[in-house]
DNA sequence: GCCTATTGTATATTGTCTGCCGACACACGA
DNA sequence: TCGTGTGTCGGCAGACAATATACAATAGGC
């Protein structure tokens, strides 16, 4: 399971390490039923202590995503979060548009990054 | 100038007021020139610490977005941010891309978001 | 059944971040 | 030059993040 961390990000670690398995999740990386590796594993991978790691699959749990056994490990349950009222989910998205026309970035061009993240999303019959 | 705070957020207050301010300048209703309201003001009408606002403006200020002037005020000094690679723009738009995905919209409905948003940002002859 | 390895969990500690308060410093106009 | 309006600085208390260490639950071999 490929994931990084980015020291310059300013988000906490384990939320870093949260989205990015909700990434894995949301693109069919990862799967229904698929066992995700130990903590103490991911940890070393990435150079951090195991309870940061553990935080993360917490918070995965919480959402619904994972289901955290004590003991053995920790599997995906769902392909999909609970539903959330519209304007949440599009705040996250607003700010990130901004970002990118602050940049400079063309409509067109931020149209096709769209396109392109998106196919990444939903390339499989999903 | 109209922001909100949203307690269940999690950012801290001073960083969701910069990303507040940042889209008013994206989508054109701050412009290069303006004056922004005084920190205390800003502070009174959110119900905080003029401190915070003022962590606030500085964030701006360091991302080259603002001028601010011990003893006079703040001015929007630029539409735009200095350039960013592009892998670390698309990180944050990745990431909401795949939040939308995660809760079962459909790629249709995700784009015609997209570009209601777009809107927003390109609406004038910017 | 029991041992052992593997796995997640709980507790305590340390440092950092947030937000607040009060005092200070700069700018501009009367 | 003085007063008012403006941003800034130092210190504080509380919350949060990440760590080290010890604990508890599970799975498998014997």
């Amino acid at each position: 399971m490929y994931i990084t961390i980015d020291e310059t990000d300013r988000r906490p670690v384990y939320r870093q390490v949260a989205d990015e398995i909700k990434g894995l999740i949301a693109r069919g990386e990862l799967c229904e039923g698929m066992a995700l590796p130990p903590v103490r594993q991911v940890a070393a991978d990435l150079g951090v202590n195991l309870n940061t790691i553990a935080a993360a699959y917490r918070e995965l749990q919480k959402e619904g995503l994972l289901k955290v056994r004590h003991g053995s490990g920790a599997l995906v349950t769902a392909g999909r979060v609970s539903q959330q009222n519209d304007a949440e989910l599009r705040k996250g998205l607003r700010a990130s548009l901004a970002h990118l026309a602050l940049a400079g970035l063309p409509r067109a061009e931020i149209v096709e990054i769209v396109n392109e993240e998106l196919s990444q999303l939903y390339k499989t019959g999903r």
